[in-house]
Order: structure tokens, then sequence, then C-alpha cells
DNA sequence: CACTATATTCAACAAGCGTTGAATATACAA
DNA sequence: TTGTATATTCAACGCTTGTTGAATATAGTG
């Protein structure tokens, strides 16, 4: 069950706000103002808690990327652990690295939807890339290229890193929800459906990754 | 040799410098003013030769998109001419897919560096994506598409579409040159590098492609 | 109760925004 | 040359922006 809007306190429901609107018309396409009417509170209310708008839109992307940044590094090495010393199949790796967003999607908060289409917006931007994806997202990354390696023993290390870049992109797009593939497909194919786009983009990237990195 | 900033015209600066602030700050994170002074212009001029703000910015998205349309046009036509009643491969539709690309960036113009992030901002954002892609570039797609069902004639056309999508999306994320790849590799692969990423992409997709359209 | 800290509202600020109309410069045809 | 259309500048408009300080409400503590 979805938790009402007055169970939530006024500060959360700003944070929910701003994760809406940012996700769809990015950080200079939102004013504090629709934030503050979205979320029902007075606009001054955003600047008291959270303090300059940078500083709201740093806080919203922080919330959720700690949460998907814990997730991710547990179902990495847990998958690691299980599998003792035989090597991982690349479909594992990639499944693990993709896991955390279905779970967090299969929560059924509509918030985590938002946040999918933050991520691909910072993701995707020369601007916030370089300033919000270091300090957290990164250092899951490295983990997730290190396991790939393991995987991989023969590949160079810039191959791995450019599939990896692939992987990033076609993840971005399937985050970004932009309605075009139903578009092109005339609603055959969707943008919400999250499922169908995890669950093809396994053997896409896997079985790149191998073709790539294959012996020479 | 680059043209001097003397011999263009001011509308054609304006376009220039709108070109390389919109793709780098997104529409909302760039002023009319801003324009102006890259421009070396006066403000009211940008107004006086486009009109309002959209206006001047759907120009600058049309004015390349129309060049790269036709190109990609005339290289698909021209790759299915030549295979004739062949098959054309995987392999051969997505480097003429990517031509279009190689080609203006082989220009050296500096201003399709830029329009390759403005690319990549429109096709990621929720907003402008089914404002400026129906237009132009959807139609392209469309055939693109076609000549994989041809390469593909077991493939269901779902699977494809998706695979379509990843493409889409690993093109979108080098095109946007966020330098990310360059910072997680300490600087042994780079944004820049065009070159590698469209090289390393087509075995990659091609493979991708294989196995998710493969007969089950 | 009174006291205090936190939360919220209200009104307003200076700065910057896109856009416009009138004034001026430039280019070009007659 | 004069006349005319286009290009460019200048100054300013009304409006919106993010942010703030003071005023008020609320909640918790003694």
């Amino acid at each position: 069950m979805a938790q009402e809007k007055e169970n939530k306190s006024k500060s959360e429901r700003i944070l929910d706000a701003a994760e809406e609107l940012f996700a769809r018309y990015g950080y200079d396409g939102v004013t504090m103002r629709q934030i503050a009417t979205k979320a029902e509170v007075d606009v001054a209310l955003a600047s008291y808690h959270f303090g300059k708008k940078e500083a709201l839109f740093r806080e919203v992307f922080n919330r959720r990327a700690e949460i998907l940044s814990a997730t991710r590094r547990k179902v990495l090495m847990e998958n690691q652990k299980q599998s003792g010393d035989g090597k991982q199949s690349l479909e594992q790796i990639i499944e693990a690295f993709l896991l955390p967003l279905k779970i967090a999607q299969e929560s059924q908060e509509p918030g985590w939807r938002n946040y999918m289409a933050l991520l691909a917006y910072v993701l995707t931007s020369p601007v916030w890339n370089e300033v919000l994806m270091p300090t957290v997202f990164d250092k899951r990354v490295e983990e997730f290229i290190d396991a790939l390696k393991a995987a991989l023993p023969d590949a160079r290390e810039e191959d791995i890193h450019w599939c990896y870049h692939y992987v990033s992109g076609a993840l971005a797009l399937t985050l970004a929800q932009t309605g075009r593939i139903d578009r092109l497909t005339g609603g055959k194919c969707q943008s919400a459906d999250f499922d169908t786009a995890y669950n093809l983009m396994i053997p896409f990237v896997a079985a790149g990754f191998r073709e790539v990195c294959k012996p020479k």
C-alpha cells in the first residue's frame, strides 16, 4: 500500500516533489516554487530545510543513491562468495549489477521510478556527472569492473571499460523513460517495462562483452 | 582549415554559440544573454533572427539534423543497393548507421562535436525527445530497423526494437561526452575518442543482436 | 503553566530573465 | 545621390527567479 501524502513529513514531500520534477525537467528546468507547489508547502520551507537549490538537488540524488549503492555492494559480494573459486559467468555479474534496480522498482514506490529518470539525467549530463557520480556510484563500478576482469582474464582493460560504457548507456536510456521506444513500436514495446528491458539487456551485453573481449 | 569567427555571419555565430551552450548546459541552463555574449552580438539580435528562445533551440537542432539524416539515408540506401539480393551483414548495417556520425566528426569542424552532445541531450530528455526526434530522425530509424529485420528474418520485432534501444543508449552516452570513462580509467579511455568508441561498438552490438534474436 | 527549539508562513528583496519597440546603422537598388 | 529594406543596437518593460529576515505557529521539556 502506498503511503498517504499526509503521512509524510513536509521535508519528505519536498524531496519527493523535487525528485519528480528534476527527473523530468532537469535542474534548471525546475523552480523552487514549482517544487513547493507540488509538495503543497511554502516556498521558503525548502530553503529552510535544505539550504540552496543545489543542496536540495544533491540531497534528492544522494537519498536513494546510498540505498542503491549499498544493495549493489551486497549483491555483488554475495554473488562472489557464492561462486567461491569457480568463476562467475558474465550473465551472473551483469544480473547482479542490474538486480538492485529491479529490487527498487519492485518496491512499487513511485518515487523510485522518478529516481531512475533522475539517475539517467545525471549519468548523461556533462555537468552533473562529474559532480555526483564519483562520490557514491563510481566505487561500485570499480568492483563491477573487477568482477568482469576475473570473468574475462584475457581481455584488455580498455576493452572492458568500453563495453561497460555501452552497458551504462543502454541502461541510462532505459532509466530515462523517454517514451521513444513506445512511439517507434506503436506501443508494442514500452519504456515503463523495465522487466523486459533488463531481461533482454543481460544476454545482449553478455554477448557483446564476449565478442569484444575474446582472445584475438 | 577552420573558418575564422569574423568570416561567419552574426546569425551563424549565434547558432554556433547556442549549440555549444545548449549541448553542455541544456535548454534551461542557458540564457539568451550567455548566448549573445559568447557570439559577441547584442542580446536582442538572437530574438530578431530566430524569434523566441525555443525557436532558436529548434533551429540549432534542425540545422545539422537534416544534414545528418540526409547522409544517413544515402549511406543506408547505397549499402542496400551494393549488396543486391545478398543479405547485408549485421556489422555492415550498424556501420552504415554510425558512418554519418563518423563523417561529420571527421570534418574537423568543432561545431559537430557540440552537436553530438546536443543530440545526446535531446535523445535522453523525456521532454525534448518527443518534440524533436519524430520530425527528422525517427524516419531514418524505421529504415534502419527494416534493414535489421531483413538481416534477422527469424527475429521477433520487439526483440529487434529492444536491441536498437540498447544501441541508441550506448550511442547517446558516447555522444554526450560526459568524461566519465576518462575518470574511471584514469585517462586510458577517452570520451573524445569517437573512433575507438565506434569501432568497438560495432562488434559489441552485432553480437548482442545475434544473441537476443537467435532462433529459440 | 512558562520556556525553548524547531517548523512554518509571510512579505519582500535584488538580480536576472526573455522579449519588445524605437532608434540607428548598413547594404543595396534605382 | 535618394529611397528602402534589412541588420543591429540601445534601453527598457513586466515578470520570475532564489533567497532571506522577521513574524508566527507548533511541539516538546521543565
